[in-house]
DNA sequence: CGGTCACTTGATCGTCTTCAATACCAGTGG
DNA sequence: CCACTGGTATTGAAGACGATCAAGTGACCG
């Protein structure tokens, strides 16, 4: 279930600033650009809401009445069929922006993996937003590009690639995440489960489970306490990822 | 190779109208957020091009100096791996606009598939337009979003469906393509190749093949000359699509 | 006509799935 | 303290689906 509340707490001992002037999503996502002046308007368009780990706060083919920017945690967002066979399309942390759906209903669901805040806007207020700050506009085609070329990188992930090249491509992609995009992490957490991402890369927990080990034996990884990898060879395991170095 | 014209021919006995005023795509693309007195400005951003069936003419990893807008003809987007593994992102017709993508490179490669005309914008060229015309920057995200959602189907389809479903779901939603959204038509053409169709759906020519003989069987469609297609029994085929029905 | 190309169909093979057993850890309550 | 539980991960054995290999057809074309 989730719980709504009026806005995330924020400390500002001077009253001066507004809560988006704090916020630390701020900086990795679109409301950058919008100018420090103009922040009471960002701040009065939107709601702060909470989505507790387990709890789905979009449901696919709900009305999308509303867009989410996610200030913290992680969340996966995923579409079913019929039969409950799960695509996990991706997992989004802070900075995020969801619902750039177009039409009237989500077209995925959005699930929170750890608690997850978010602030929400209501599709008219952020219309208002965006036709008075063309810049924020500008923003939200490229991230929606970025993502578009992202979506192609696993469109060729999903129908090309083997179990291996997946699960490596999955976690080097994973360890480029945290770290300032520059200078990729040696050593990361995986929030997810192995069943999130066998759904996210199509295959399922036994398959993630055996290449992850065979990845081990083979030197290019190490895993600690299941959640906790570290890359010992990211030549080899970038190899490994694209099909140019076939495992022993 | 690409012949690069200066412009698409356009008779207009008058001389009155732009190009871009008579032009076929305006209607299905983002041009047709320009109102008709700034074609002019318009036109006057973009070269007009061919590239002949078979020649591609947007090359992965090439510095991304211009987008294309398709004017006639279809085309395949498709992604490579270094041992020649192709995954097929996408086919694109008239109206549909090229290189979103915000890095300094083209994240995949384009091949007409029949001859396809298409205006080329520079980089500089189409963000001065897009500053002035904020009708049309509105335009794209909504294109990039509807494109969006179109992956995420496609990652559902890639990672969890069966080859029957995605054989099924691929010709449901070529059936959807040229009648103008609505009312789909029962009959159509395939531009492209089972080959191309196998790199599309993750599978390989002979399991189309094999696939489209077994929807034939069961009475879903109806296959003339190889490239029509004809929909004999549109639930079946929806039901074998998202695994609601099973095949005898 | 020989050549190529696209498609189909059949037989065999391999990868990943499925099914099943086990281990592990955290939380709960006796 | 220990037994019990539910969720997660690993590992093994059997099975299925699609890939691969191979052959054959028909259309088009120089």
């Amino acid at each position: 279930m989730n719980v709504a509340i009026t806005r995330p707490i924020v400390i500002d001992p001077y009253g001066t600033a507004h809560p988006c002037a704090t916020c630390d999503a701020r900086q990795a996502s679109i409301c950058n650009a919008i100018p420090d002046a103009d922040l009471a308007r960002l701040a009065s368009a939107s709601v702060g809401g909470i989505a507790k780990s387990g709890t789905t706060f979009i449901n696919e083919g709900d009305p999308a009445s509303a867009f989410f920017n996610v200030t913290s945690g992680i969340a996966k967002l995923y579409k079913l069929l019929p039969d409950g066979r799960r695509q996990i399309t991706g997992f989004v942390g802070v900075g995020h922006f969801l619902g750039l759906a177009v039409s009237d209903t989500y077209s995925f669901s959005a699930e929170a993996i750890d608690t997850v805040r978010y602030c929400r806007f209501s599709r008219a207020r952020l219309r208002e937003i965006l036709d008075d700050f063309p810049l924020m506009e500008q923003c939200l085609l490229k991230v929606a590009s970025s993502e578009l070329v992202a979506a192609q990188e696993q469109m060729l992930l999903l129908g090309r690639k083997t179990a291996r090249e997946r699960v490596a491509s999955f976690l080097l992609t994973q360890s480029r995440l945290g770290s300032a995009c520059q200078n990729p992490s040696m050593r990361f957490e995986l929030k997810m489960t192995r069943a999130d991402i066998g759904d996210y890369l199509g295959l399922t927990v036994e398959t993630i489970s055996r290449n992850m080990t065979k990845l081990r034996t083979v030197g290019a990884i190490d895993v600690a306490d299941n959640t906790t990898i570290v890359i010992r060879d990211r030549p080899a395991l970038e190899g490994l990822a694209d099909g140019t170095r076939q495992g022993p």
